[in-house]
DNA sequence: TTCCAGGGGTAGA
DNA sequence: TCTACCCATGGA
C-alpha cells in the first residue's frame, strides 16, 4: 500500500457528517465502511483505476489506496495531484461556508451544531457523475436510485484491473458508446434511460461543457437556466445540482421537502410550495442548507 | 393488486 | 406561467 495523502480541510469540519450528509456514500462507485469509518470509492484516474479509502477527523483527512493483487503500483506525482484534487471537491474541503455558519450562531438554540462544521454536503469528482445520479433521484425511492446507478456502475464502468467486481464510475463516452436502445436494455432506468444517455453523448461530444459549468462565476439564475436546459432536469433537479456546484440559494421542492416542512413547520397540514418555500427565506444564500440542516437534525 | 417515489416532458390554455 | 396527462420501474 502507497503512503497515505493528508489533506487539510478549512475548519470547522466534520469528515462523518460530511460522509453522511445526503446519501451520496451510499451510491456506487462509493460506499461507507462502517467498521473503519471510511468512504471507499473506485476511481478512475486519468490513466488508471484505483480505490479509495478516506477517513478524516476535525483537523485532517486521509487517503489510503488499498492494494489489490500488486494494485495500484506507486502513484506519480501526477496521480497523486489528482487524487487530492478528487478527494478535495467530493469534500468540499476549500469551500468556505462562514457565512453560513455565522447565521447558524445567530439563530442558537439547535442551529448551533451546525457551526461544529455541518454544511459540507458530499459530492461526486465531477459534475457529469453527480447530474446523472441526481437525474436517477427523480420520480424513484432511494432504494431505486441505488439500484440504477448500482447497474450502470457495473455495465459501463472500467473494471479495476485487479478486480472485475470494482469499478469505476462511467465516463460520458462510456455510455454514448452504446447506441441508445441497448443502453436502455442493459440497464434497467426506465423512462430516464434516454435523458442519461443523451447528457453523456453531449458532454462525450464536446456539446455541452458541465464541468465548466460548475466551476463558472454566472449568477445563480442564469446557471439555473443552463441546467434545466438539460433532458431530465427539472426545478428539483437543477437546485440539487446547484447544490452540488456549492450555490445554496434554491430548495429543491420534492416529497421529502413537502412532507418535511409540512410536519415540522405546520403541524402536519400540507401547505402550497410558496409557502413552504418562504420558510427559508430569512437564510437567503444558505437556503438549502438550512433546509437541510433542519432536515437531518429533526428527521425523528 | 394498487399505489407511488428525493419529478419531468409535453401539449394546451 | 399554470394545469392535465403521461411516463418505466420496482418496492411497499
Amino acid at each position: 500500500m502507497s503512503a497515505p495523502l493528508r489533506l487539510r480541510p478549512t475548519p470547522p469540519f466534520d469528515f462523518a457528517a460530511t460522509a453522511a450528509s445526503h446519501g451520496w456514500v451510499a451510491l456506487a462507485p462509493n460506499a461507507w465502511d462502517a467498521g473503519r469509518e471510511a468512504i471507499e470509492r473506485v476511481h478512475r484516474l486519468t490513466s488508471r483505476v484505483i480505490l479509495l479509502r478516506i477517513t478524516g477527523g476535525p483537523d485532517e483527512v486521509r487517503v489510503e489506496l488499498p492494494g489489490t493483487d500488486g494494485h495500484p503500483g506507486p502513484l506519480t506525482p501526477a496521480e497523486r495531484r489528482e487524487v487530492r484534487d478528487a478527494v478535495a471537491h467530493m469534500l468540499r474541503l476549500d469551500e468556505d461556508l462562514t457565512g453560513f455558519h455565522a447565521l447558524c450562531r445567530e439563530q442558537g438554540g439547535p442551529w448551533a451544531v451546525a457551526t461544529r462544521g455541518l454544511g459540507r454536503l458530499l459530492r461526486s469528482p465531477t459534475l457529469f457523475e453527480d447530474a446523472v445520479k441526481t437525474i436517477l433521484t427523480t420520480n424513484v425511492q432511494w432504494g431505486g436510485t441505488r439500484r440504477m446507478v448500482r447497474e450502470l456502475v457495473e455495465a459501463f464502468g472500467e473494471p479495476h484491473p485487479a478486480d472485475d467486481e470494482l469499478r469505476a464510475f462511467p465516463t460520458p463516452e462510456a455510455i454514448a458508446a452504446a447506441d441508445p436502445e441497448a443502453f436502455s436494455e442493459r440497464v434497467g432506468l426506465g423512462y430516464r434511460a434516454p435523458y442519461v444517455h443523451e447528457l453523456a453523448r453531449r458532454v462525450a461530444a464536446g456539446e455541452l461543457d458541465l464541468e465548466g459549468l460548475a466551476g463558472s462565476d454566472l449568477p445563480t439564475p442564469s446557471l439555473e437556466r443552463e441546467l434545466r436546459g438539460i433532458r431530465g432536469v427539472g426545478p428539483y433537479a437543477a437546485a440539487t445540482l446547484l447544490m452540488l456546484i456549492g450555490r445554496y440559494d434554491v430548495l429543491p421542492v420534492d416529497s421529502v421537502f413537502r412532507s418535511f416542512v409540512a410536519r415540522r413547520h405546520f403541524g402536519g397540514e400540507a401547505v402550497p410550495d410558496a409557502e413552504a418555500r418562504a420558510v427559508y427565506e430569512p437564510w437567503g444564500r444558505w437556503r438549502y442548507l438550512a433546509y437541510w440542516v433542519d432536515l437531518t437534525q429533526n428527521m425523528r
